[in-house]
DNA sequence: TGGTGATCATCA
DNA sequence: TGATGATCACCA
């Protein structure tokens, strides 16, 4: 099932744009729950299944042979995305060292596959379209444009000001919770440098960041 | 706990 | 009403 190529990988998320996520789950005999409230990861989930990649977790590219990442993004009606989209978790300590060039963020986005998804909730999940694939890489301007958000904010991170960080910093990616609830707990460095227990935080593009990919390859 | 996949839902 | 902060499920 896994495809053994980037030309296999491509012509089979083709073939699934247009279907609903109902007939595709339903020719994987995959259940297709009422909504999303317990299943967010679900229709992610049913892509990764359809197009062979290897589900559960694990700290990679979804299809790593190919150096390929696979993400799905819901749009509205007119084709802008209604979610921010989660890049990885930020690394809290022991990132000494770390730059821009060796960090996740860039090699999870170094080549993404984004599969546009209808996602207004007014249309029953089942009758919800799969859209044309993009095969994405990120032009020297959007590199630029992530990597100076990521330096500014690991600086928070590594300067010990996590008490400062607010999603609103950073012009197309920003950081914000990820873990199960506010009580989530991990390590970071506190204001004097010491270790402090604080939430996860993560990753994640802006909707105006991913409006520009989806507009350079639909042609504005 | 820290990853994967994300969307929910409250409040400014 | 949209964005921020919170949350859901599953796995190793």
């Amino acid at each position: 099932m896994m495809p053994q190529n980037l030309a296999a990988l491509l012509q089979k998320a083709q073939s699934i744009a247009g279907l609903t996520f109902g007939e595709l789950a339903d020719e994987l005999n995959i259940p297709v729950p009422p909504n999303l409230k317990r299943d967010k990861g679900w229709g992610g989930m049913l892509l990764e299944t359809a197009l062979g990649a290897t589900a559960g977790s694990k700290a990679e590219q979804d299809f790593a042979h190919l150096g390929v990442e696979l993400k799905s993004l819901p749009i509205n009606e007119q084709g802008f995305p209604l979610e921010t989209t989660f890049v990885s978790l930020a690394p809290l300590t022991q990132n000494s060292g770390v730059q821009w060039e060796n960090s996740h963020v860039r090699h999870k986005l170094s080549c993404v596959l984004w599969i546009p998804v209808e996602g207004s909730r007014h249309i029953a999940l089942r009758d919800r379209h799969i859209g044309a694939p993009i095969l994405w890489q990120p032009s020297p301007e959007q590199e630029s444009q992530l990597k100076r958000d990521w330096e500014e904010l690991m600086e928070y991170i590594t300067l010990g000001r996590l008490n400062e960080i607010t999603a609103r910093i950073g012009e197309v990616m920003q950081l914000r919770p990820k873990g199960a609830n506010s009580k989530a707990i991990t390590k970071g460095i506190g204001k004097n440098g010491e270790v402090v227990e604080t939430l996860p935080l993560g990753f994640y593009l802006r909707k105006e960041f991913t409006a520009g990919i989806l507009r350079e390859f639909l042609g504005n």
